[in-house]
DNA sequence: GTCTATAGTCGGATAGAC
DNA sequence: GTCTATCCGACTATAGAC
């Protein structure tokens, strides 16, 4: 009996790995379920399948587990973001770039971050920690945080900010692009997607919003040209 | 000795009901600060200067001392934004009404929203709570939810689509209110407050958000206009 | 109406066998 | 590398004195 232990001095390691990954997977959507405090220790190892001590052995703490749930996370947002960030970061290089040169990694920049936060590949657990951490003081969800101004407030603002003209570290500046992302950032919460009468989001659903989102930026950059003339 | 207790027959159910409020003023700021699993009940008693038997006296239990917290809150929401919700109906009953007629109430309850939201009479700690409600899952947080979607999601949203003479109950219509609330439900989050650089909201840095999101409909309103043509 | 004392439960982390 | 068993501390709520 037991035959799997037949070979088990070759891939231990392997099944460590496999252990923690399976950790790692049900803490996502255990902390995004219930939350950081009420993803109990128990519940976790519960939800991965594992017995309780197996949570310290991997990851130190409890916290230490949140740590690497919240860096897969960001990693993931960053690694879906990187050819749009790398293109607005491109355009702004150039000193000399056109209205049009502008416009058009701005428009996928934003277009890339709804597909990312509301798309299948970033599921409704996903959002429901990102929206936590922007409210929680838990010292591990800084590199989260890092990941978003770097990677969406910052090229945001500079890429209107050339667009209309203006000085990219006005106080205005600032204020537009927040603005601009809130409306992109309100489609995350599980509230505002329910009250749509949508269970999740599907294909249908985010050209909805990005068409949304398109025609709102399209107008206040319009109506910011015209009013310069 | 004791001598306050000389005429305690008289106003004893005065100091229950003093005693009663000091602990919900405190219970609003600590809430507010931990979140609801972190805010301990000898947190709480020892925050509002009682004994830890005093919650459940008088509220019951813990939840049901968050459950009037939350309430305190919805009410003074709906009060703050009465006039403006007021004004808002009253505009959309007229079913001749004009462009302007409907403009200015629209731009009266965004005004509204974002003074009652950032202004000094609802300190950092309610926008905290408020957040939370938009992604905790506690049954409480109803009355607060039921008090956003009734004075400013609906009436934004026709008003928005009466402008603009579309069907109110076009999921576009939907869309494009949720993304113009979206707006100013950015600036509620501490995060965003203090990325600014700002370490709390004061009239001149309203006036600025509120002269950004007005902005911002405006282009909107005046390009759907122009595309109508 | 408010307190002290305590009951009963459950939290995270660890020691040590296998 | 994973398990069983257990520790110790902290939690909410209640009982009963004053």
């Amino acid at each position: 009996m037991n035959l799997s232990f037949g070979s088990s001095h070759r891939g231990s390691a392997q099944r460590g790995e496999e252990t923690r990954a399976r950790i790692l997977a049900a803490a996502i959507e255990t902390f995004a379920s219930v939350g950081y405090e009420a993803a109990h220790t128990r519940l976790l190892a519960e939800r991965a399948g594992v017995k309780l001590p197996a949570i310290p052995y991997y990851f130190g703490s409890k916290e230490g587990l949140f740590r690497a749930v919240i860096e897969a996370i960001a990693a993931k947002v960053a690694e879906r973001m990187a050819p749009a960030a790398e293109a607005a970061q491109a355009a702004l290089a150039d000193t000399g770039a056109s209205r049009d040169r502008l416009l058009a990694p701005l428009m996928a920049l934003l277009d890339t971050f709804i597909e990312t936060m509301l798309g299948g590949d970033f599921p409704t657990s996903w959002r429901l920690i990102v929206s936590r951490a922007e409210i929680e003081n838990l010292d591990s969800l800084d590199a989260l945080r890092d990941c978003m101004v770097r990677t969406m407030i910052d090229p945001t603002k500079s890429l209107l900010a050339r667009i209309l003209g203006q000085d990219e570290n006005d106080e205005h500046s600032w204020l537009r692009a927040i603005a601009i992302l809130g409306q992109i950032n309100i489609f995350c919460k599980p509230l505002v997607c329910r009250g749509l009468g949508w269970s999740d989001y599907n294909a249908e659903r985010i050209g909805a919003v990005q068409a949304t989102v398109r025609e709102h930026v399209v107008a206040i950059l319009a109506s910011s040209k015209e009013a310069q003339r």
